[in-house]
DNA sequence: GCCGACGGTGAGCGGGCGCTTAGTGTGGCC
DNA sequence: GGCCACACTAAGCGCCCGCTCACCGTCGGC
């Protein structure tokens, strides 16, 4: 198993930058729902009526359900792009840096799915200001993968027809896991990871494709 | 390039078997309306005005708002089934009919982008007994990926440690082709489908991975 | 013991939603 | 020409949305 972040998986909500109290218990709470029936289809009542507190509490804490949204998405695109860097910046061949930055880039689109889900579907309920904000650290997240798979190229380690397209293909494989992984499916996070990092090995041609 | 469905991409909405006519221009002005914005957030007005007619008239032609998006998702899975089921039967070994299958499905993915992102992302829109009657075409599509690696497995041609898994990466990376591909991008709907095509066959291993 | 700050509530506003209904213009058939 | 069938519209119903506002309980500082 890849180190570069040991507990993404499991059901722990680390929300604690978030504070008071009361915002993060709405917070968590859009996060549930938003996750479950999509932006559009999420009431302001609901959000409030999960967290426990009337509809008007929610507008203490936040000017409108778009800021929710926006916290919710930039916070979560921290982290992930957290994840990479770290995976991206350990020592090593390119080859167990790209396989550590896939197995817990997979494994926490898989254990924090109903964040990972907000995070990648619903860019386009965001307002344009926000939506620029978001667009450009995912341009980051494209530049930690891309400058792995550059770095194999150059060592000799990889054989990559497209760069640009083959990272475009790694990190879609990697996100679309938020779409279809499910908690009571055959598979845990930690089993995916594993899985995709040997495939994303042998998309980017790497030698003797071992086990790292 | 491959040949299993020859004219995928392009801008043609060949939705020709929705008669009558009124009724077509209201399916078609909700294809582009859910794509653009989501089913949640396209009003029924909304549909009514691209198509040039009054909210009302939606009524005429189908029941509900929701019965419009039962009928484009099923009219998309079968037409997408029906491109892997041409791909998957024709002659030819394993690889050249997984190669076949991957780059036409892409390029229907790419050149489709407005109906895939509906068939793909707004499946619990639906109620219970429409997603029941999709979810069974979505099993019929992870069957013949699965047969097809299966065939390359028995005959050697493939390297797969996790048939089913590796059946759900593929079908996973081709799907979520529908969330990032945009027409003002770089690539083509042919120029995705022929990488991802070689991405696939380096994902089971095929042997000498050449062009189809 | 009084007071202001603050987190919270109940009630409700303006508006847009999905959908319905009564009525209208038009074209085909005798 | 008379008539009906049918595709379509104008108007609007009932509902629930995001959000606001007047008010209230609690708690630390003096």
């Amino acid at each position: 198993m890849s180190t570069a972040e040991e507990t993404t998986g499991g059901e722990a909500e680390p929300w604690d930058e978030v504070t008071p109290d009361a915002a993060r218990r709405l917070l968590v709470a859009a996060v549930e729902a938003f996750a479950e029936r999509g932006y559009h289809a999420t009431t302001t009542r609901d959000i409030a009526g999960r967290a426990g507190m009337s509809p008007a509490a929610l507008y203490i804490h936040y000017k409108t359900k778009e800021e929710l949204l926006h916290r919710i998405s930039r916070i979560g695109h921290d982290k992930a792009l957290d994840i990479l860097r770290t995976a991206a910046q350990r020592e090593g061949s390119a080859k167990e840096r790209l396989a550590d930055a896939v197995s817990s880039f997979v494994r926490w689109h898989a254990g924090r799915r109903t964040t990972a889900r907000i995070v990648q579907y619903e860019l386009d309920a965001l307002g344009p200001d926000a939506r620029a904000e978001i667009v450009a650290l995912r341009r980051q997240v494209d530049a930690e993968v891309r400058g792995i798979i550059e770095d194999g190229v150059a060592a000799g380690e990889f054989d990559v027809l497209d760069v640009q397209g083959t990272t475009l293909a790694v990190l879609s494989l990697c996100i679309d896991v938020a779409r279809w992984f499910s908690v009571n499916g055959p598979r845990t996070p930690e089993e995916v990871g594993a899985l995709y990092a040997d495939l994303v090995l042998r998309m980017v041609g790497a030698k003797q494709p071992d086990r790292t």
